[in-house]
DNA sequence: TTGTAAGCGTTATCAC
DNA sequence: GTGATAACGCTTACAA
């Protein structure tokens, strides 16, 4: 900066003035002046160093996205969402995969944050960094927002939804569920077993059939439930890959979807609304697209933002692999 | 800073001396008085501010992965290693998922990067940032190393080397391979396809097979491919993923593996070693630890690091779905 | 419209 | 063994 200020005749300040484009008091530059500065600054190839202007200013331009799994399509979903919403803000986000957050953001000063996962354990910490100023926003079913944004979007009464809308066409539902918990606490197959139980439904065991982690799984399962005479009529399936699979299982097997078999998936992927047959899915509305303008505006304004919970409740998305 | 020092009743360069451990040609503290300012910057919940201190030392603590694909297991390898290789460090990996890296590096003072892709195209802004005096590792299969580390391991030769190893005792041999290429330039199938000409073998159609992306369609192809009479002896699998599969449709179909169907992956991922039976596979050895801890020395060495190539050349990992 | 100078939080040098 | 002090690169209030 020093180099452009003496190659343009010029004071730092103004070569600081011109080439942060923000107001400091100042009123304006001359054209002229403006015009050099920003020809020798090019050709010097000067870059602003973030982190002086980070000690100066407080603001880094950097949003850390912390996410548990980065081989969940989820948080992939959020990756992409935020670095479109990003673009054109100078805001530039970084995740940190599997991580310690508060390390992270302990030290570096960042704009803003997400946290894919908290619970009430980690509120000591989070007070600390929103004592200090940061721009929090947690992805959480218990936490209340306090200084901190909430986003909201609880599974379980949308998985609830999703068998309510199977039982009023079907009493023979399957239910098709991986192994691992997707997160702690429940399981999307107590949504069903619940389901089946208050409606009086006796449970079939190879009915429920459950799947390990890699894909091939998945597949396999889905030939153990559909695979005979005495199949389900509908499928609750625990996630829409799963849902999808189910479906085109189903039609190798010379099924129709939906008259010989309703599916239902959760997530709402694009993924599952894009296929044929379209596939009804359980899951909240516009998530991503959302979330991602939430962080992104908060990183921008520190101040004129008042923290508040988000929800986003879960719908069922009728489509064509189970109509209304 | 300053409080600590207030509180400590000594002055801010004690405190900074005692906290940040480094020897600043200070030679020590007496036991007393670090003690008290350890305390105190507890007590008061001091955290040094990152940003500052990389303006001063022009160390950031930040290694910062330019990752392509983030839903590529490969990508998720290269995170989790370094991960694991930078605990203790006091360096801390976060990673830019699709983005410019050239926008982030030129701002952002970072101790290393590592970047999953680059071209002859990108030598100019590389060279800028190296000439700032950024560590740069790059996984390449073109570029030379130049005041950046070059990671060279080469497709091609490997996958040849897979399929010599299958002509040396079959001679009807499939290949499952996606449609979309991994890798701009070249698909494997063209080794796979370039062999069979050169050992004199006619082409048969049915024997190659191509999956679309989604983990479904391995499924299916591997089916078409396997599930007839006339079918090949041996298979050439685009990716280790997919010769799980077509060992799991094998299975399946009861065939035996290696007698009926002999199998060979690429990628040689753990997933596939720890398998039953045990995949044989074309691929790069200890590759992602290596690369973290080269990752990690660089960036904790700024001065005494001399960047080179580093080799990982391919070789066909023999065990029990394709003996010698 | 521009320059001067103070200051952000930290570390390095040097004199005490 | 410790404290002043300058400096890192940048922004900004204020004076010119």
């Amino acid at each position: 900066m020093k180099m452009v200020a003496a190659r343009a005749g010029v004071s730092v300040a103004t070569v600081s003035f011109v080439l942060s484009g923000r107001p400091s008091g100042r009123v304006a530059a001359s054209a002229e002046t403006a015009e050099r500065v920003r020809a020798i600054a090019e050709e010097l190839g000067y870059r602003p160093n973030q982190a002086a202007r980070a000690v100066r200013t407080g603001r880094s331009g950097l949003v850390l996205l912390s996410l548990t799994q980065l081989s969940d399509p989820w948080c992939q979903s959020v990756s992409q969402a935020v670095s479109a919403a990003a673009s054109g803000h100078r805001l530039q986000p970084l995740i940190l995969a599997d991580g310690d957050w508060g390390d992270v953001l302990d030290g570096q000063p960042v704009d803003a944050a997400f946290l894919d996962a908290a619970s009430a354990d980690d509120l000591p910490r989070i007070r600390t960094l929103v004592d200090r100023g940061l721009q929090l926003i947690v992805f959480s079913d218990d936490l209340e927002p306090d200084g901190f944004d909430v986003i909201r979007s609880p599974q379980r009464p949308g998985c609830e939804l999703a068998m309510a809308h199977l039982l009023a066409s079907h009493s023979r539902i399957g239910c098709l569920t991986g192994t691992d918990p997707d997160r702690p606490g429940w399981h999307r197959e107590h949504a069903y077993l619940d389901a089946l139980q208050q409606a009086g439904i006796e449970r079939r065991p190879d009915d429920l059939q459950r799947y390990t982690r890699d894909q091939v799984g998945v597949y396999e399962a889905a030939l153990r439930m559909l695979d005979r005479e005495d199949r389900p009529t509908a499928v609750f399936a625990a996630s829409d890959f799963a849902a999808i699979t189910a479906i085109n299982v189903a039609l190798r097997l010379g099924l129709s979807v939906p008259d010989d078999l309703a599916v239902v998936g959760v997530g709402n992927t694009e993924e599952g609304a894009l296929m044929h047959p379209s596939l009804t899915s359980a899951g909240p509305t516009d998530f991503f697209a959302s979330l991602a303008e939430l962080i992104i505006t908060v990183a921008g304004r520190p101040t004129d933002h008042r923290p508040r919970r988000h929800d986003f409740p879960w719908r069922v998305h009728l489509r064509e692999s189970s109509p209304a």
